[in-house]
DNA sequence: AAAAAAGTCAACCGCCACGAT
DNA sequence: AATCGTGGCGGTTGACTTTTT
């Protein structure tokens, strides 16, 4: 792995950290105890902030540090504490003996809010395809029973067009299944179910 | 095989709160 | 009361890795 050299503003080195800095931080801490940071910095050698060593310690160094394989039990107590505080890193670190605020984010955000989409994404559209449905079982009733309904087939009476209008605003939010020929065509509820079915595959 | 895109995560930055001076 | 130093936090970056094309 390639180490970066870079500096900070202040002149300082930023950027990983090398396991000989990490051992001198170590050994500064154990004799003097993780504070004054600054001072830590300097005593230990290392031309790093007192940020940047406080940080490391924090989230590398100190002792019963977790890392990685976040179990089940853990990302369930994660989702439903960030439900009740928000992104509020620190305080559901603390409720999760070994993990720092820092891992909880990185986890939450690479995993744990795609996760969260992709569920709210299924429930949308769970609730949108029974609302179509009750929809289209209202426009298939009225369909039966309109005398409107000319002799093409055509539907033109004003409910049924209105609510044909609610279906595809619902179902077809994105203008991605359905087009403006729709329009010139009875509404052909066997045609409009097909959409329903590519819709859930796709969702699957 | 290689280039591009997507994902991961360690570390930085700016901001704020708080205690000391 | 004002200023300063320090610690703590969350948002964000970007180097590196992995996956996809």
């Amino acid at each position: 792995m390639c180490i970066q050299t870079l500096k900070n503003k202040e002149g300082n080195r930023s950027g990983f950290w090398t396991a000989e800095e990490d051992q001198k931080l170590a050994q500064v801490i154990q004799l003097h105890g993780p504070t004054k940071w600054q001072s830590l910095a300097i005593n230990a050698g290392l031309n790093r902030s007192g940020k940047s060593c406080r940080l490391r310690w924090m989230n590398y160094l100190r002792p019963n540090i977790k890392r990685g394989n976040i179990s089940d039990q853990e990302e369930d107590l994660i989702l439903r504490l960030h439900k009740l505080l928000g992104n509020r890193w620190s305080l559901i670190a603390g409720r999760l003996p070994g993990r720092t605020d820092n891992e909880i984010k990185n986890y939450w955000n690479s995993h744990l809010s795609k996760k969260i989409m992709k569920q709210n994404k299924e429930k949308q559209t769970k609730k949108k395809k029974k609302l179509v449905q009750e929809m289209i079982k209202e426009v298939d009733h009225n369909y039966h029973n309109d005398y409107n309904h000319n002799h093409n087939g055509y539907y033109d009476n004003d409910i049924g067009c209105s609510k044909r209008n609610e279906i595809i605003s619902i179902f077809d939010q994105d203008n991605y299944y359905l087009n403006s020929t729709l329009w010139d065509e009875p509404l052909n509820l066997v045609w409009m179910s097909n959409f329903l079915e590519v819709d859930e595959t796709n969702n699957n």
